[in-house]
DNA sequence: CTCAGTGCAAAAGCTTTGCATAATA
DNA sequence: TATTATGCAAAGCTTTTGCACTGAG
């Protein structure tokens, strides 16, 4: 199929120097399909239900290589418990909504906010940034009341 | 001795409804002697230093407990491992050095400037912020060139 | 044909839990 | 004395690793 071809040279230019097994394809492609912010299981089941013999280190072992390589994120939206999005434009961060679970994304250059606003950061070199903002969401709220 | 009896009663003014134990006083103690930023081994091992019979357990679910009464926040340098310390008077943040592992603290209202800036958190009630600023510190940046 | 990548099962951290014992209020 | 808290050991979860096998290049 000429389509297959196609997306297997689209993997292979994500993958430089990597071999491109079916495994990392579909990975890469659950990824870029989701919602965008996925742990690894979520990710192992969705996997399977492809590949049903792919393996929960398979995903593992593909996040770290596809992190590694910058092409995926890894937040943090609770504290034991990694989650993974496809590497964003922007500079963007996470709410998360202590009720229903749910994640807003906000853009936020905090990057450039620390070093214009704090001193201590003066000749700190900045390589990554990460919030966890958590509370409540105007929908609970409302609910609450 | 009068000494012991007063810090005692300190103790029970912080765990309001909780039985003071000689466990709890010692890891309130330790929290609030140390740098500020420790994991549950470190506490664990200063605790033992005094109380060579204290649990492991006893030091997490003494850190459950007053995380739960506000006493103490705990915070995440990295991927997967807790740090603890005594709540502290205003909102304050970390950054990480990637090469020595030092802990910068810096002031910064982030709640407020989210507020401000972030259309999307206008009718969200923040109740926490938490943020990991990755980097590089200015004598690791020396050395390193 | 070769070596990187995979599957499986086992191990490794950190953290939590069940239960009998000890200690506080 | 009535519970609450502790110690110990065992279990739980997510993530990592060793090793023999498979498949990409």
């Amino acid at each position: 199929m000429e389509n297959k071809s196609k997306s297997l040279e689209k993997v292979r230019r994500a993958l430089p120097g990597l071999r491109v097994t079916n495994q990392r394809a579909l990975i890469l492609d659950i990824l870029r399909q989701g919602h965008g912010h996925m742990d690894a299981d979520e990710v192992y089941q969705l996997a399977r239900a492809k590949q049903s013999r792919i393996s929960l280190s398979t995903v593992y072992r593909t996040l770290q290589t596809m992190k590694k390589l910058g092409l995926v994120d890894e937040v943090h939206f609770d504290e034991d418990h990694h989650h993974y999005e496809v590497k964003p434009g922007s500079e963007h961060h996470h709410m998360v909504c202590l009720n229903c679970g749910r994640v807003i994304e906000f853009k936020l250059p905090l990057a450039s906010m620390i070093m214009k606003h704090v001193p201590e950061a003066r000749d700190f070199e900045i390589t990554g940034t990460e919030t966890r903002i958590t509370g409540y969401c105007g929908e609970c709220r409302a609910k609450m009341k």
